[in-house]
DNA sequence: TATTAATGATAACGATACGGCATCATCGGA
DNA sequence: TCCGATGATGCCGTATCGTTATCATTAATA
């Protein structure tokens, strides 16, 4: 039972970093001065590694000191476990400082025809030793996403009042009508809400887009009337085509302007200053330092950004 | 004073060890029965830890334990650093039994023209984590080289009698004549070795062969003449070369009949049965694993070798 | 609802290991 | 012959480690 295995030596660190003091300086007094202990504490240490492996490392007498063949292999061997030991401790450092880790984002149709890629481009080349991995998901699949942990951020439809949540808003898009090139109403720079009613609408699923439906219901409403949804598509892209099949016309965020399909056209919405926010949304009691930092990043990158899109705009 | 460099960390292997332990089976007590320690003694090692990095490791409670985001970069550099350390372990074991090592041989023209290069391949193959480099040299250079610790073996021209010197016999060679195919002694099978009393000698320079000299000397001293030496070359192929441009005749060693150049005939010597040796030598007290174990290597292959090649001569 | 079993944390104690000091043995140089 | 430098050794105080016993908490069970 005493016997110690092979795979567990009886040895540490610090008689490794002892013995490469000793072998680089080729003297026990000066690498003990180096190390700052006495250099007794060297010999011993000296000693009991080669006790433990039961070869001698060091040639030694009182004029001299040198490495034995074995205790060259050892001395390489050393060095790269040490430097292993130093890494370790460096990326744990790194990785307390959020720095290095994984986060996973989930995103919606909107987010991601937003700022939401600029933004995750830019923060993987300022942290590149985080891991930023991408999913797909509407808002309500990102929320149970976000208690399960399968998420730490999501970039979901707003506006959010979860509780156990926080969120930062990313973007507030005004409401842009897309309908047919050939679309009577497309000759118009921009449509004056209440012409849509009793258009066919074009939306997504009501079970998975009841979030922007909700949206969308309620800017119809305030003009009095209720849409005529005549088709329901899995994505945007789907309602882009159903749309471009001449199905009927859809409501959809000023960010879908960075997407084109040839026989559309994109008018501004009249009379309506209604906007969809969309929200980074996490759990406020995840201590994540990945997170910590992606949240703060994100806070000061939209600081910089979105006035100036706002003036743009 | 008492801050601790980052690069000299206040941890150890044991502390990895149980880190990964725990890590491993999500669970102190289990992790403990692993190891073959208390629970206890897990507890505060892990405390321990993560005091000296200042960061949560493990979040745990009375019912489960799981990695936080930092643990699990640590775990992964624990894992690299013990796989390290046991790598490190290894090779040193390794290397004390001579597996792991270099070793620099010296050769003369003798040796690499007869059963060296064979030994030396086999050896190689069998004990590829040992770098053997092959230097040429005469054997005075040799011994000079020995002694300077420039290289570990000499396989050199005997007899040897140098104090502090060990050596095993790699071949004894028998002595041919070396002749210009169109020479009138190149009509005979065998040639007589008081026939070569008068003919020009061509030979190796003198300082440097001066062992091989030796021999030569003594074989026809022993037939009542001295060779008229007519001219000296560096190196067995110069003497070849000179030989071929009908200089004169050489005396040299069997293996020879492992090279071949145009012009040249190779006959036995008559009336003689003068062997020139070549041994493997090294310093009786170098101590060096890898030595050892080519020594032992080259001691049974030559054993199972040598009684085949007497038999087939 | 009370009990039980399992978990990790904590405290106290003894054993081991470590570092520091003083000293020794040895060897080369002045 | 003496001196100085080197590594080795013995001794002692302290820190660390492992163990045992116990506690606090929680989920399962009666």
């Amino acid at each position: 039972m005493t016997t110690k295995s092979l795979t567990t030596p009886a040895c540490d660190l610090r008689q490794m970093r002892y013995f490469v003091a000793v072998a680089e300086a080729l003297s026990f007094r000066r690498a003990a001065e180096q190390l700052n202990v006495a250099q007794p504490a060297l010999s011993r240490a000296i000693r009991q590694l080669e006790e433990t492996l039961e070869v001698r490392l060091l040639e030694r007498n009182n004029r001299w000191v040198e490495l034995t063949e074995v205790g060259a292999v050892f001395l390489d061997g050393c060095r790269q476990t040490l430097s292993s030991a130093e890494r370790t401790f460096r990326d744990t450092l790194k990785a307390r400082a959020g720095e290095i880790g994984n986060l996973t984002i989930g995103y919606t149709d909107f987010a991601i025809s937003g700022i939401l890629p600029e933004l995750i481009q830019v923060f993987r080349s300022r942290y590149p030793e985080i891991t930023v991995e991408l999913v797909h998901m509407v808002t309500f699949v990102q929320l149970e996403a976000l208690a399960s942990g399968e998420i730490q951020v999501g970039a979901m439809t707003g506006p959010l009042a979860e509780p156990g949540l926080d969120q930062v808003m990313l973007q507030n898009d005004r409401l842009v009508v897309i309908l047919p090139k050939t679309h009577r109403l497309a000759k118009l720079d921009a449509i004056p809400l209440a012409k849509l009613a009793g258009e066919p609408f074009v939306t997504g699923q009501e079970a998975y887009w009841r979030h922007y439906l909700t949206h969308m219901m309620a800017v119809c409403q305030s003009a009095g009337f209720r849409p005529r949804i005549v088709e329901e598509a899995y994505n945007s892209e789907g309602i882009f085509g159903l749309v471009a099949a001449n199905m009927g016309l859809t409501l959809h965020v000023e960010a879908a302007r960075n997407y084109f399909r040839r026989g559309l056209a994109i008018r501004p919405l009249q009379d309506t200053d209604y906007r969809v926010p969309t929200v980074a949304a996490w759990n406020e009691d995840d201590r994540s330092p990945s997170l910590a930092l992606f949240i703060a990043f994100a806070k000061q990158w939209l600081q910089e950004h979105d006035p100036e899109e706002e003036m743009a705009g």
